[in-house]
Parts: structure tokens; sequence; C-alpha cells
DNA sequence: ATAACGTCCGAACGGTCGGTCTCTATCCGG
DNA sequence: CCGGATAGAGACCGACCGTTCGGACGTTAT
């Protein structure tokens, strides 16, 4: 078997494991016994924890991506590709795509007052996506009520994300994806009938 | 010096680093070394790791108390006080009474998917000031448009608390304690005019 | 056949973890 | 003045951490 499925199936399983412990609580040698390999031959995958992170923040951004970005990329922009972010973001919450919840909201309040690589990596990330919303948010402003403040309008969207995220994983509350929902659609207005 | 003494120093230094560092983060070794004691010395005071993260909690929900609910215990149930409630809880963010951001979501995120008395310490507190929250809520319906939804407005609310402290402690964002505001305001109406 | 390479292992490194042990200094009631 | 309780020191334990290193394999190219 080849490198390249080896360092795949490490990343893939770190992914489980850190979106439940953290990527601090991503340990070589746990990983390493999870996957029957030794520590060592593990590690000279990737050199030292810290680039074992970032891979597994790149596949983890990978994955959300697929979620949630890629499905609404056929959107028009504006506000109907803003509904329909908002619904994949809800969907892949609702999914637990992650087990341990949404893998960035972990990660985020981990390494939120940190330093370095994995912060700077994470912060890039949310930045960019971020701006995504921001962009959609501010064409959308036309079709919403006058006096729609478009930063607000994301600020709104992204806490009622980690609201949800908390639910589900606090208190495993069925409830909390349908009101999710309807609180994006008294910002966003109703969903466009399909 | 006195042993309450020493145990409150204790407690209060765990507070500021598992705010930062959650309470996994907060090691024996480390707080001891901080306070110029020994381990056995800091130890001796709690029995084990798990004592001392359970009294450093109870701490934390003592401050969380005296900062947010004993402020608007004299406020009149019902919507006059869910108000004050949530201006009391964006102040709370806003002053970063804890180093860290808010400690218990920290904690939460921290603790969400494991067991234990930790955990089951943390849902404790999370599920009584829920209560509370949505008592007040349940009664503030009547004064909020007809068909306002107890549980959807304290599902909200508990989002934006979450998105404030995000964005307070991912991004220092100056205006987001003026923006949950203006969003608590569009569920709950203006603030009374004192 | 042989040399080189990529892949992985097993052992070991220094260090930190939570926790236990023994010992001493101090205080307080009789 | 004494004797027990107690706070705390400090050495130490086994487990685990991330990391390094030499070498054992199988494949491939020469």
């Amino acid at each position: 078997m080849g490198a390249r499925h080896t360092r795949s199936a490490i990343v893939a399983r770190g992914l489980d494991v850190a979106s439940m412990e953290g990527l601090g609580g991503l340990t070589i040698g746990r990983l390493a016994h999870d996957l029957a390999i030794s520590k060592s031959g593990l590690l000279g995958h990737f050199g030292s924890k810290q680039s074992l992170q970032l891979a597994v923040l790149d596949a983890a951004a990978d994955v959300f991506r697929h979620e949630v970005w890629d499905r609404v990329a056929d959107q028009p922009a504006g506000l109907p590709r803003l509904r329909a972010t908002c619904e994949a973001w809800v969907s892949y919450l609702e999914r637990r795509v992650f087990p341990g919840g949404c893998f960035f909201t972990a990660v985020t309040s981990e390494f939120d007052d940190r330093h370095g690589p994995v912060r700077d990596g994470v912060a890039r990330l949310a930045r960019r996506w971020n701006r995504s919303l921001r962009a959609d948010a501010e064409r959308a402003a036309a079709d919403l009520p006058a006096g729609t403040d478009p930063d607000q309008l994301v600020y709104e969207l992204s806490s009622l994300m980690l609201g949800l995220n908390y639910a589900l994983q606090m208190w495993d509350d069925e409830c909390a994806p349908e009101r999710t929902r309807r609180a994006v659609h008294r910002l966003l207005g109703p969903p466009a009938a399909t």
C-alpha cells in the first residue's frame, strides 16, 4: 500500500478524533494505535504534530467546502445563494457530518486565544467564508427590507449556526434545526419554492 | 495563612487559567508553580484534579451569577427582566470578565461530548439558566407580537450570546456588542427607557 | 546482481502529566 | 509544656507526551 493511502487514512481518522477531542487532543500515540501502525511510521508522513494538525485542518476545510459551498455554487449570487447557503449549513450540522459537532467551532474555541500557524489557518478559513457570506448579504440587501445592514445580517446568521451546533452537541435538541430555519426565514424571508 | 485562603487563591488562579486554556488545560503542576506552592500542597486541598475542576466550575458559576443574574433580580419578571438579562449578559461578555472569553462556552465545547461529573455540572448550570430565561420569555410572550414562541425566543437570544463571544474572542470585534444589542432589540423591542 | 529508495518499525530520548508517599513545621487545646 | 492535628514540602511513581534514530523490509532502476 502506498504512502498516499496511509497518509489519507491517518488524516481521515484524525478528522474524526479531532472533531470530538479537538486538535490538541489528537495525539500521535493514540492515532497510531487506532490505525495499528507505529508512532514513528505515522509521524514520518508529517514531520511534526503541528503539520499533522494543519493537514487535518485542511481536510476538514475540504469537507466543509464540499458539504456547504459546493452545493450552492450554482445558485444566483445574492439572496438566493444566501438562503441556500444557510440551508446547506443547517443541513451540514443536522446530519452531523463530524461526529463531534462542527469541526471549526470546536477548533476555534480551542485556539482563539493562542498564536501560531494553526490559529492562523483557522482564522484564514473563517475569514474567507465570512467574506463569501458577506458578499451575498450585500447583494441580498436590495431584496430585503430597507435599512438592512449586511454585516448585521451575517453576524446574526453566523450566531444562529453557532447556536445550532451548541443545541445539537450539548442537548441533542431535535427541534433546533427547525428553529434555526425559522429564524433564518425571519431574517431572509421564506425559502424560495423550488 | 489559613487553608481557606490558600484554597480560594488556588481556585481564583485556576479560574483565570481555565478560562483561557480550558478545564483540561488546567494542570496541577502549572497551577502549583504559578502560586509558588508544591503540587502535593495544592492537591491536598482537593484530593483529585476532577475535584479541582469542579471547584473551579463552581467558582465560575458564582462569578457568572454575580455578573448577570444578581444584577437583574430586582427587575419585574417577564419582558423587563428578559431585556435586563440580555443587557447584563452582553455587558458581561463586553467587559471580558474572564480573560479567555465566556468560561462556560469554552468548557461546554470541551466537555459536550464526554461523560462524567464535570460535564454533568456544566449541563446542570446551563439547564438552570436556560430555565430562568425561558420562564421570563414565557411571561414576556404576552407583551410581544402574537405568535411569539418562548422557546424560539430563548434559542435565538442564546445564539446571539454565543455569536458575541465568538466575535469578541476570535476577532476582537468592537462592533459586536452593539450588533448584539441591535439584534436583541429587534427580538424584544427597544430597551425600556429608565 | 546490486544499488537506491520509499515505507515503516521498535527502541529510546527528555519532559510533563496526575497522583502517592514520607517527612517536617506549625498551630492549638489541655 | 506537651501531644495530636494539619498544611505543606519534596522526592518519587507509572503512564503518556512528541520526537529522534538506526535499521529492516520490499520495490524499482540500473
